[in-house]
Order: structure tokens, then C-alpha cells, then sequence
DNA sequence: TTTACGTTTTTCATATTGTGAAAATGCTCT
DNA sequence: AGAGCATTTTCACAATATGAAAAACGTAAA
């Protein structure tokens, strides 16, 4: 497990980090920064709290939350709505997570594929990438129809209900896929959400062979989606594509034609990441 | 200036927050969560640096950015490329941010109307409030035409060199303006950029007569733009729509044509949000 | 391979400063 | 007016954040 040092190119090479670097960051975090990151995290997921709630859900002293507040809204990553007394995210938050998308080209490169999938299709396109074993939507280029499929950027969803999600976990080794789902139980979400482990290996094999994943309203009632990977330089599937539409038209007869359109964005968007169109032979 | 506690339905009034209600929060902000926060900021607006880069160039102990970073990094709001040895925003922030969009349902009204104004015009269609002196561009639909004036949400741009901006500028009141635009020295980034206030007034009541702004190649040479406000329930410019392209296509002679459909649009969203339709005659 | 250098972690002693309980303040509703 | 409730502030204490310096580590040069 020591470090093999035998990148390819090795463009410069890390520098301080010590021997055995997988998580061993525990002690030197700072507590009560820790502590108002909870306060922040909890804060975006059940907004227009007021603080007394807000302390009371997280068992923390009103006094330490308020401050907290206090401080975060002097840089606008939170705010006050003095009519409802309630704590909301701000606009200053949206900035900065906005950024993360500048961070990698994966983004710029894939809107203009997107866009043309979903020109090809009909159907509403989406990007997304693996997240702490979830679904992490990151873009998408809506479809012209009325009844649409809508996840926002941002969204998070699980990777067992996912078609992109699908497409990840059929990529991963043994190990990762342990990983990723551990701690992770499958929840229902429809009659047709795949909720043991065997019947969702069965899925991934099928999905390695046929290249594209589906989810048959798995996660909504009426909406199927159809997703394919992205694979990087190394062909570590890094992210998915997809098209998601309601049944009406993304129906059993349609796989065949759509599928096509998602897996030729999706080696197109692989090459363009500088990766390959393929996943790695072993 | 006193509250005036008259709301017309007053859903459930505000308790507790002391009178003079301004801005005095400066004691009771966590230093160290400040101090925190900066580093969070910095990071985000120059990703990829190092932590001895980081740490010289905001001037505090490697240390103390390091233990910053690290708890960060546990909650995913930052992440460490171990590759390059540098730092970058993570996809934590980017949920967390996107949360922003949640709170209020603008956006959510707004991207109907900005696909129907991009269908109608053919050109790339933008929402934007303002913040802090800036706009802040929330959402746009992207024109199909190959030549785009594009920016991605999450972005900032100056009030004085965008339609936006001076749309929303046009519908201040003298106190807001001066307080909007203090401490802002009009950066010059074409030779059409105003540049000074009293041509920035001027220019200002033609859009207040006109009821649209237009930016032409203030901001980038052979872009032009044209902005409309959208109001509140008050009465007050909250945000504005805009379709933005190249001069090519956004000619002189088009803006009779194109600024009709921004101020319908913008009329539009200001009904959908619950405000009214033109400014607030006082 | 060995040495030198630059960067990243950790250690450690110190006092800065974050913390919670409780009191004070301010608002709304009866 | 006054009770009741949620938000701020005060205050005394010790938890803990901090920076300097040392240690660990990887890279590049000798």
C-alpha cells in the first residue's frame, strides 16, 4: 500500500503529505468550525427555520447557533427574513458553490453535448457525478415538451434509483462497490425500485452488456430515464449522462433509438474530458 | 425609516430583534469562524492554489489554514487535488449553494418565462437580482444560435456596465443609489463603458422613460444586451431579465423588437412572484 | 544512493475566545 | 396593560484555537 510514485506523466509530484494517506484527518480539525459547518449544512437542507428551531433540532445552545448565524450572515452566506424570523442560505453561498463548477472543464464540455442530445432526443438531458454515494446532478438542458422531468443542479439523489447512478455503480469494482453502497439501504421509492443487493448486481451485469443503464420509474412513477457513463484518462467512470422524460414518450419502444443518442454523448463527452470512449480492460 | 408594521396580512410578526436594527451585529460574529470563512471565500475565488500560496497571500500562519482546509475538506466543502497539491472549492459548497435558488420560487417562475423569451427572441435569455453592489446572475436558457453571450449562474458582474444592473439602478431611490453604488469606482472595460455619474444618470432616466435598459458593448466589445425589471409585491425592482447577444444579431434596429419582449417578460415574472407589474408610483 | 530544499503536518505552551446558563430586551397576542 | 415567547446580551470559565518551530515527507539535484 506504499505509494507506487509511477504516475505516467507525473506533472508535479505531491510534496508533505504523510505515508498512509487515506482519512487520517481527525485530530487536527477544528472543532467549533466543525460545529458551525453542521449548523450551515443543516440550515440548507431545512430552510426557513427560526433559530430557537433550529438549536432545539440540533440540541445545540440557541446563544452558539445564533452566533453562529450571526457571523455566517456577515458574509452573505446566510440570511435573515425579518418578516418570517426565519434563517435562510444566501446569496453568497450560491456564489462560491457555484464555483465548483468552474473547477473542472467536465461542465463547459458537456453543455454543448447536452444540448444537442436533447435536441436529438427530445427529452430533457442531465450531467451528473458521484457524490459521497449519491447522485450529484450538476447540469442540464431542459426539453422543449411541457411535462418534463426536472432534477435542479444541486439535487442529490441515490445511486440505486439513479440511472446515472446505475451507470456508476456498473463501472466499480468489487471494492468500490462495497464502499459506495455501504451504509446505504436501498430505499423504495416505487413498486419497481430495486431494493435488494442481488437484483441490482443482476441490473449492473446487464448494464456493463448493453452499455447504457435504465431506470423504468424507479425513483418517480411515469418517468423513465436512460443513462450512460463518462469515463476519464485513467477509464474510471467519473460521471453520467442521461435523458429522462415521462413514460408517454420515453417508452419500451424508444430505448433502442434513445439509447444510441446517450451513449454517443456520452464516449463524445469522455473524449472531449481527454479520457476514453470506453471503459478500462483489466 | 421606522418599521411600519402594517403589512397587509402580516403572516406572523417578527419578536425579538432589538430596535435600532441596521446593521450593529459586529460583536457577537465568532472571530475564528470569520477568519474561517475568509479562507473559504479567498479559496473560491482562487481555486487551485497550494496552502503555503494561500496562507502567504491572505497573510496567516500555514497552520491555521491548514486546519481551516482540513475541516472543510471533512464536510466536502473543499477538496484536495493530491495530484497538483492544491485546494479547490467542493461539490458539498455547490449543494449547499444551489439550495439558495430553493428559497425563493423567482427562479422557479422565471424559467418558463426565459425559455418562451428565448424562443421568441432567439436569443440567450438571463435573471439576475442584485447583490451587494453587484449582479448576481441566478438562471438563464441558452439561445440555439452556435454564437452565445454567456454567464453561467453563480457569476458577478458591476451594476454600471450591465442592462441588468441599470435596470435595476433605474428603479432606485436616490438613498438606495448612493448607497448601492458607494465605494464602487466604475471600472472602464470597453471604450463604451459609462464611466462617470452624471453620464450614469443621464442614462438612467432614458431607462426609466423607456422602461428598458440596454447595454451596448459595455462590458465586452460586440455584445449587446437589453434588461427589463421585475418587481416585488412592494412595488420594488427585486431582480431583472435580459436577453443578451452579439451585436450581429442584437443590431440597433432590433432593439425596437426585442426590448417588447424583455418588458413582457419581465411583467410577466412580476405578476407570477406576486408584485405588481410596473414600479410603484410614490 | 545520498543530500538539500521546499512544502506540508504535528507538537506544544499560551492566552485568546468560544461557550452555555441565565438575565434582559422587545415583540405580539390576550 | 400584561403575560408569554423568541431573540439578544452579559458574564465567568475553561475549552480550544493559535502561531512558532520542529518533524515528516517527497522531489530534484549531486
Amino acid at each position: 500500500m506504499k505509494s507506487q510514485n509511477n504516475g505516467e506523466t507525473s506533472p508535479r509530484r505531491a510534496r508533505g503529505r504523510p505515508r498512509g494517506w487515506e482519512d487520517k484527518t481527525a485530530q487536527n480539525t477544528i472543532k467549533s468550525l466543525d460545529r458551525a459547518m453542521e449548523v450551515f449544512e443543516f440550515l440548507s437542507e431545512a430552510q426557513g427555520k427560526a433559530l430557537t428551531v433550529i438549536s432545539a433540532e440540533m440540541g445545540q445552545s440557541p446563544a452558539t447557533v445564533y452566533r453562529v448565524l450571526v457571523t455566517l450572515e456577515g458574509r452573505g452566506l446566510v440570511e435573515f427574513d425579518p418578516v418570517e424570523q426565519v434563517w435562510h442560505i444566501g446569496p453568497q453561498a450560491f456564489v462560491i458553490g457555484a464555483r465548483f463548477l468552474r473547477r473542472t472543464s467536465l461542465v463547459d464540455c458537456a453543455r454543448p453535448l447536452l444540448r444537442k442530445l436533447m435536441e436529438e432526443t427530445g427529452e430533457t438531458a442531465n450531467l451528473g457525478i458521484e457524490k459521497e454515494g449519491s447522485v450529484l446532478f450538476l447540469s442540464q438542458v431542459e426539453t422543449y415538451a411541457n411535462i418534463r422531468a426536472f432534477f435542479p443542479p444541486g439535487t442529490l439523489s441515490p445511486m440505486h434509483a439513479s440511472g446515472i447512478g446505475k451507470a456508476l455503480l456498473a463501472e466499480m469494482d468489487e471494492a468500490r462497490l462495497t464502499r459506495t453502497l455501504q451504509g446505504k439501504p436501498f430505499e423504495a421509492f416505487t413498486e419497481f425500485t430495486i431494493t435488494d443487493l442481488a437484483a441490482l448486481r443482476d441490473n449492473l451485469a446487464e448494464i456493463r452488456r448493453a452499455g447504457f443503464a435504465i431506470d423504468g420509474e424507479e425513483k418517480n412513477l411515469g418517468m423513465r430515464c436512460i443513462a450512460a457513463p463518462v469515463f476519464d484518462v485513467n477509464g474510471e467512470a467519473v460521471a453520467g449522462i442521461s435523458v429522462s422524460g415521462p413514460t408517454s414518450r420515453v417508452g419500451r419502444d424508444d430505448i433502442a433509438r434513445l439509447s444510441g443518442s446517450v451513449m454517443e454523448a456520452a464516449q463524445a463527452l469522455s473524449l472531449a474530458i481527454g479520457g476514453h470512449a470506453t471503459r478500462r480492460r483489466t
